[in-house]
RNA sequence: GCCCUGGUAGCUCAGCGGAUAGAGCAGGAGCCUUCUAAGCUCUUGGCCGCAGGUUCGAGUCCUGCCCAGGGCACCA
């Protein structure tokens, strides 16, 4: 008994007793809500449907609630329905149709969990989206380790994800960055508003090594090596501290190419052939106070060059014809200001506003010992990715980044992310993992079978009757509803949030739950089943570690 | 001035309109001859920033205010 098949046996039960007493089903939610009661004196699960239609039909809560009780308690699932408080049902499930949700776990393995609320859906999630003119810092770091995570539950809602990557390798700060390679290159201080660091003189010395004369080439020349040469560089050294911390993206789309291939011309120009674009002062003006935007924005400038926005009327529009709804878009909060912009953009091109979704990621602070760490060894003042791998690993790393909603600013403490206590979250849903892997090793050692989806059907989980046993059990069976939750709300931190609850109850049956028999003792039908339970916890760890891109070891 | 995001235990943070608001840490007291003590158990600790409103029911939704951070370019 998933929690999904309990949620469609209340509704239909309740659907059959409306009808019984001359009432409108219509007053039904297509789905309701059963959850698990905080405090565990209320049953197993509890529903309030009662209170929820109890107005629209016209009776007491609490009659109707009863009548839901009795019709509920007549199922052979069901060990109990009580009424409680104003009309809430709390229900207790039968041992053996609880274990169903163990089977199904084995039965499943890394599918358990996937669901289809987000099937039919096309995404395009671009993130992080780093300038190529330094390394990328903790604010890029957040959204690489939440946009991937992203991606995997929105994959495992059912969804078609394309993750994606736009370079901004064009433009005045391009310019800016070549000017400090060449003046890196001939030994000189970085230009005024140019990019120092210690990585400009390391790319600069690369260029050099690569093209020993590009000093020498005519200005043109030389500014145009710099600036090819440079962004490459810098780009790999991004793409590879990516790819190093697990993330990975399927398109990379350049903001150079939204010109090279005519497509800021050709989006712009549709603009004005739809009237969105006016003259004024000698530019060209979006008219987006019309289209919900604060103000209107300068597409075109005064000097004739196309202003930044250009290419993202361009890219955006891009996005749409390749048939993307939503384009989330994961930016920082100093970039709050475009979503105005952008969903005007949308709108411009008679597409609903709504298409266009925009996460607000806050700032990342990095502590350690609870005093801020303010100088990085690379990039001169910001802290980059590879100086927070390097000071906790790339699974704390991504763990601490994941765990907390993108809406509040995060402090991570070196400190803390690098203990290898229960203080250390990462360590204790890992260390879960670990645990488990040891005990189902060592009963393969003792020659006993651990169920798999083959074997599932010789245990009997109806003997998992311990009250520890059967939250462990309940925590498992919540993975779908957990995915489906982070996906629609876009909140992948909740499953770092499951995991660690999932861990608890792990760790709490452990110890109240001896597994393998000790000493002479013989294996029994209860070791099985308990055997299997534990496979099925093992595998709910791995997969939600894994829709986080963190890893599951199997020792510690 | 306008916009965005926060304000929940000493600290770091959860809490998609539900019951007596939670977890970890920190403070206090316990549990290893036995499957990994990187664990578990008990315990101390709350005007959920403030004030109204909507609701059978508000930490959660609405309005106003206070505080903190960020943003309001013919920059990108």
């Amino acid at each position: 008994m998933t929690p999904a098949v309990l949620a469609d046996l209340v509704r239909s039960t309740a659907e059959t007793v409306l009808t019984e007493h001359g009432l409108d089903t219509a007053v039904l939610p297509a789905t309701v809500t059963v959850e698990r009661p905080r405090n565990p004196e209320h049953g197993d699960y509890a529903t309030n449907v009662a209170l929820q239609v109890a107005k629209k039909a016209g009776v007491p809560p609490r009659d109707l609630a009863g009548w839901l009780a009795e019709a509920l308690a007549a199922d052979v699932t069901i060990t109990s329905a009580e009424i409680a408080g104003p009309g809430f049902i709390n229900l207790r499930i039968a041992a053996d149709a609880q274990g169903e949700i163990v089977r199904q776990v084995l039965d499943k393995g890394a599918g358990y969990g996937k669901g289809d609320a987000l099937t039919g859906t096309r995404m395009n999630l671009e993130f992080v989206s780093a300038n190529p003119t330094g390394p990328l810092h903790l604010g890029h770091s957040r959204w690489a380790a939440c946009g991937d995570a992203l991606g995997r539950v929105l994959t495992a809602a059912g969804a078609e994800v394309t993750r994606e990557y736009y370079i901004n390798d064009a433009g005045v700060q391009i310019d800016k960055f070549a000017a400090s390679l060449i003046a890196a290159a001939k030994g000189e201080p970085a230009p005024e508003d140019g990019y120092a660091g210690a990585y400009v003189g390391d790319i600069a010395a690369e260029i050099l090594r690569r093209e020993p004369s590009a000093l020498s080439l005519p200005d043109d020349e030389r500014t145009q090596t710099f600036r090819d040469l440079g962004v490459a560089l810098m780009l790999e050294e991004i793409k590879r501290s990516l790819s190093e911390f697990g993330t990975e993206f399927d398109v990379w789309s350049s903001e150079k190419s939204m010109y090279a291939s005519g497509r800021v011309e050709a989006s712009v120009e549709e603009l004005k052939q739809h009237g969105h674009l006016y003259e004024a002062d000698g530019a060209w003006w979006l008219k987006s106070s019309d289209l919900g935007d604060d103000k209107d924005r300068v597409v075109i400038k005064s000097d004739g060059v196309p202003a930044y926005i250009a290419a993202d009327i361009a890219y955006l529009l891009d996005k749409l014809e390749r048939g993307f709804d939503p384009c989330i878009y994961m930016l920082g909060s100093d970039h709050h200001g475009y979503i105005g912009r952008l969903k005007a953009i949308a709108s411009a091109f008679d597409h609903d506003p709504a298409v266009v979704e925009v996460l607000i990621g806050q700032l990342v602070n990095l502590l350690r010992g609870g005093v801020p760490v303010k100088m990085s060894k690379r990039a001169g003042t910001m802290i980059t990715l590879e100086d927070l791998v390097e000071a906790v690993g790339v699974d704390a790393a991504r763990y601490a980044l994941v765990r907390s909603s993108h809406t509040s600013t995060l402090d991570i403490d070196i400190e803390l992310w690098t203990k290898r206590t229960n203080d250390n979250p990462v360590f204790y849903v890992q260390y879960a993992h670990a645990r488990l892997s040891s005990l189902l090793r060592n009963a393969s050692e003792l020659g006993l079978t651990v169920p798999d989806a083959a074997t599932t059907a010789a245990a009997d989980l109806g003997l998992l009757t311990h009250e520890r046993e059967g939250d462990l059990i309940r925590t498992i069976g919540e993975l779908g509803r957990v995915i489906s939750t982070a996906a629609e709300l876009r909140e992948p931190h909740r499953v770092a949030r499951y995991l660690e609850d999932l861990a608890s109850a792990y760790h709490k049956f452990y110890d109240s739950c001896r597994v393998l028999p000790q000493g002479d003792e013989q294996a029994t039908g209860l070791t099985t089943a308990r055997l299997a339970l534990c496979a099925a916890a093992r595998q709910v760890l791995a997969n939600g570690l894994a829709l986080l891109g963190v890893s599951a070891p199997e020792r510690m």
